[in-house]
RNA sequence: GGGGAUAUACCAGAGCGGCCAAAUGGGGCAGACUGUAAAUCUGCUGGUGAAUGCCUACGGUGGUUCGAAUCCAUCUGUCCCCA
């Protein structure tokens, strides 16, 4: 299969430039996507760019991955509604190296010919100077051209200073220069990209494209839609905001359960965004997962899966046991019984001497206790106990005043959950 | 530069000088039902307390008043109109 017909059939297809699927089909083709570094990891709202990489490369073509290290300094306003502020130079550098570590893992650098590549714009923007930034890339494109793409547009009411105007002209200049040094024909992205995506293949055109044989030397732009959720909400985001893809930002454990706890609704464009499984084997789950849907079949394959890619198969092993161990009724036995391995991966919070010291009662645990983990006041502490959505060692406790003389698992542990899904350890030294 | 409007909790948005910790909607959390799903219904949604209460809060500062989110002055931000 071709790789845009992968795509279509994945729905990820949203737009592209006419004449992609003959340059795709005509040699392996190298494409590139830029990743912002404004925060120190990825998001899973990085993660469909990275699988269109991933799909890029496994049809045969030469996926770069472009870290925008001199793009992160200036702040894309495709999507902002406002002006946004520096990111600090120590904070963008730091960023960077962390991005690109994570980058490394979901692709194949040593593939041959098609081996994925990592590259930061900074490096050539660094020497750039500001005059020959505005004959070498300014020069090609009008004021008019840029003002009509739409994030510029939306900004006019509002105001947009010159600095986030000019990101278009720098992201376009990096696939100009990816153009001419490593042959890129394509940059891909999500679908708000599409205005910067054609600013670069427009100043390629400009710049290259006037004898006889530009058609055969044009650059291309795909994007693909923005993952939504069927309730309208954003998806991608948990109750305690980002699901990162590093684990000492967002634990492999909470982040399979954010997969797992997937919406029915959801789930079947989730398993086709963002697993590897082909099509019959999708429609094959899917129709497991409609005769016994309680059994979430399709949550667990995609939870399964993405896990491992981000966090190894190991990890992931160890996560879906200890979920299945926490959400069972024999938790506490289980708990006692667990391997080091498998504690490790479980959520658990060491309740510090001096703040146990200050506690009454499990209002007081659960809120101040744990340093604000489950509650962030003691009133919503209470409020949640009387409300019976606590339970210590699987079972529900509903006097807020309750002392603290629980058994603990191993002399050492408390379970205590929080709702049906929320449960967490608490650890006494 | 001149004139006008506006600033309220996570967001939107009411608010009579005392009955305002502040309507309503959304969002969020929880309960029931389920499947760690969705929908629905119910409760909660500033802090502290068992509670009458107390503390902190309606852009900042200062004032009027027994009493201010509400009136006055001033500053700041935002928006609109004119130049």
């Amino acid at each position: 299969m071709n790789f845009i017909e992968e795509l279509r059939w994945r729905g990820m297809l949203q737009d592209m430039i006419p004449g992609l699927e003959n340059q795709l089909a005509k040699e392996m083709t190298v494409a590139y996507i830029g990743f912002d570094p404004t925060a120190p990891s990825l998001h899973i709202g990085n993660l469909a760019a990275i699988m269109l990489l991933k799909h890029f490369q496994l049809c045969g073509h030469k996926p770069i991955a472009l870290v925008g290290g001199a793009t992160g300094m200036i702040g894309d306003p495709s999507g902002k509604a406002a002006e946004r502020e520096f990111l600090s130079e120590d904070t963008l550098r730091a960023n960077q190296v962390g991005i690109q570590k994570q980058l490394e893992k979901f692709l194949e650098f040593h593939a041959g010919a098609n081996s994925a590549e990592v590259v930061n714009n900074y490096d050539w923007f660094k020497e750039f100077s500001f005059l020959g930034f505005l004959r070498e890339a300014g020069k090609f494109l009008t004021v008019n051209y840029m003002m009509s793409k739409d994030s510029v547009k939306k900004r006019l009411e509002t105001g947009i200073s010159f600095t986030e105007f000019s990101y278009q002209l720098l992201q376009g200049y990096d696939f100009y220069h990816l153009y001419k040094t490593k042959n890129v024909r394509l940059q891909m992205g999500g679908s708000d990209q599409w205005g910067n995506i054609t600013t670069g293949t427009e100043i390629i055109r400009r710049k290259e494209g006037h004898d006889e044989d530009a058609t055969e030397r044009a650059a291309f732009a795909l994007t693909t839609p923005l993952v939504t959720k069927a309730d309208g909400t954003k998806f991608g985001k948990s109750e305690s905001g980002n699901v990162w893809l590093d684990a000492e930002k967002t634990s492999p454990y909470a982040f399979y359960q954010f997969w797992l706890n997937a919406a029915d609704a959801d789930v079947p464009r989730l398993i086709r965004v963002f697993t590897l499984y082909t099509k019959e084997q999708i429609e094959e789950l899917e129709k497991q997962h409609a005769e016994a849907p309680h059994l979430r079949i399709l949550q667990k394959a995609v939870a399964e899966e993405v896990t491992t890619r981000v966090h190894g198969a190991e990890v992931c092993a160890l996560v879906i046991e200890a979920s299945s161990l926490l959400f069972s009724k024999d938790a506490v036995e289980l708990i006692a019984g667990a391997s080091d391995a498998l504690l490790a991966q479980l959520p658990i919070h060491e309740v510090s001497a001096t703040l146990l010291a200050e506690c009454k009662n499990l209002t007081d645990l659960i809120s101040v206790g744990t340093d604000n983990l489950i509650f962030p006041s003691k009133g919503e502490a209470r409020k949640a106990i009387q409300n019976n959505a606590i339970s210590v060692n699987k079972v529900k406790v509903t006097d807020p005043n309750a002392a603290l003389d629980f058994e603990k698992i191993r002399g050492q542990y408390l379970l205590v959950g929080n709702g049906k899904q929320k449960n967490y350890i608490l650890s006494f030294k």
